[in-house]
DNA sequence: ATTATTTTTTAGACTTATCTAAAAATATTT
DNA sequence: AAATATTTTTAGATAAGTCTAAAAAATAAT
């Protein structure tokens, strides 16, 4: 089928042609990836010849409808893995993504079938992204970033845009999780940095770094 | 750490070092894993430089301390892995044996910690195999051969010797599972087929090549 | 419209794991 | 002990994925 390289490199394609409305640049994958460029273009052809891809030199290239089903389907068995490991290994959500990473990757079908079912068809991963049904369907949840809030206003954490282990031991210590009921109570300027209420309890203090990587309902 | 390809040579050459007091020749390595002697020297020579394996030109080999604690850790990774997908994800027995093939790869201490916790320590895969535990220990399990039961002797099936879908499908076919209790009613000279009473109901026929693929209780 | 900068691709090399074919060592037969 | 057969190793090639360095194309700046 596809090798794991693959897999990712559509994975990378995909997450990033959700940024843009042109085609993904060879250069934003190779940073992605953590690899060079020549060695994206190298593995662009190998997708292209395989019609997961539109790819024209120097075009900038966008998945094909077979390219974005797999990339969907391995982000589905990556959440999924991540659901499995917070609710029944006792995993913090800060140390799921490297596993989930290598699990993404196991190909049975009837193993991630079974796995939905056993975990009652979640919806959403410990980080609040949405998970992909069967069919690759997904809701596309209703949030905002925590630095559009309006002071005054309260809301609830959704999820996180960065999964960085560091990021996620930060929001365990300042008390910011999903489901954590927050309000603004000030907003200051010269840095956007924000105070808030969260659970009608403490107050702190959130970098705009930290605001602007948080998912509250809209 | 060590590549996919390196853990299943190590598992194999473990494997094959339990069925010979010699050290382990490349042949049968090269048989086990279906692929060439040469391919096999070459990696003979990798493992060797990592201090995995004790080789000597022409001389066979045998594992290393590290080697075997290698081997052993992945044969736990396995059968935890095929123990979960039969006890929680509802796979039969003969469904699992290529997942776990996958899933033993997966590099997380952690994850086969809790795994391990999950499942509640167990002692026996799926095919009636022991799981060695953390520190690499298990039972050797007292057993013998079905076609080592002699006429009128009574025994419960503890596992099996051949993990082939194909074989494990016939077995169910035939009512012989895990915890089946046998009685040899009939024992056949000319091809050593055997009678078998099984739970005291049915009478069953199994040819030689099928009862010396079953471990009963001794 | 040139020139300069950035992006992307090509060319060639390296690593891992594999293969075929041939050579070397060991084991078996006569 | 010599000849034969088998096993194992070497030599050289190939495929996947990566890299560096250089060339080509596209963008941006003057
Ligand atoms: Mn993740
Ligand atoms: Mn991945
Ligand atoms: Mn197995
Ligand atoms: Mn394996």
């Amino acid at each position: 089928m596809h090798s794991y390289t693959e897999e990712n490199y559509l994975k990378a394609i995909y997450r990033l042609s959700n940024k843009t409305d042109k085609g993904v640049s060879t250069n934003s994958i190779a940073e992605r990836m953590e690899t060079k460029a020549s060695s994206v273009t190298d593995m662009l052809k190998k997708l292209s010849e395989k019609k997961l891809i539109n790819y024209k030199k120097y075009q900038g290239v966008t998945l094909t409808k077979k390219g974005k089903q797999v990339a969907v389907s391995i982000i589905r068995k990556h959440r999924l893995w991540e659901y499995f490991l917070v609710e029944h290994l006792n995993f913090n959500w800060d140390q799921v993504h490297p596993v989930a990473e290598e699990l993404e990757h196991i190909k049975s079908e009837l193993l991630i079938e079974r796995l939905d079912e056993f975990l009652n068809y979640p919806k959403y991963d410990p980080h609040g992204d949405p998970i992909p049904d069967k069919e690759g369907n997904f809701p596309i949840p209703s949030r905002i970033k925590l630095t559009e809030m309006s002071k005054g206003q309260k809301s609830v954490i959704l999820g996180v845009m960065e999964n960085a282990a560091s990021f996620l031991q930060y929001l365990d210590k300042l008390g910011l999780n999903i489901g954590t009921e927050v309000k603004v109570v000030e907003k200051h300027n010269f840095d956007n940095s924000i105070d808030l209420l969260i659970n009608n309890k403490q107050t702190v203090h959130v970098s705009h770094e930290v605001a602007r990587n948080i998912f509250v309902s809209n």
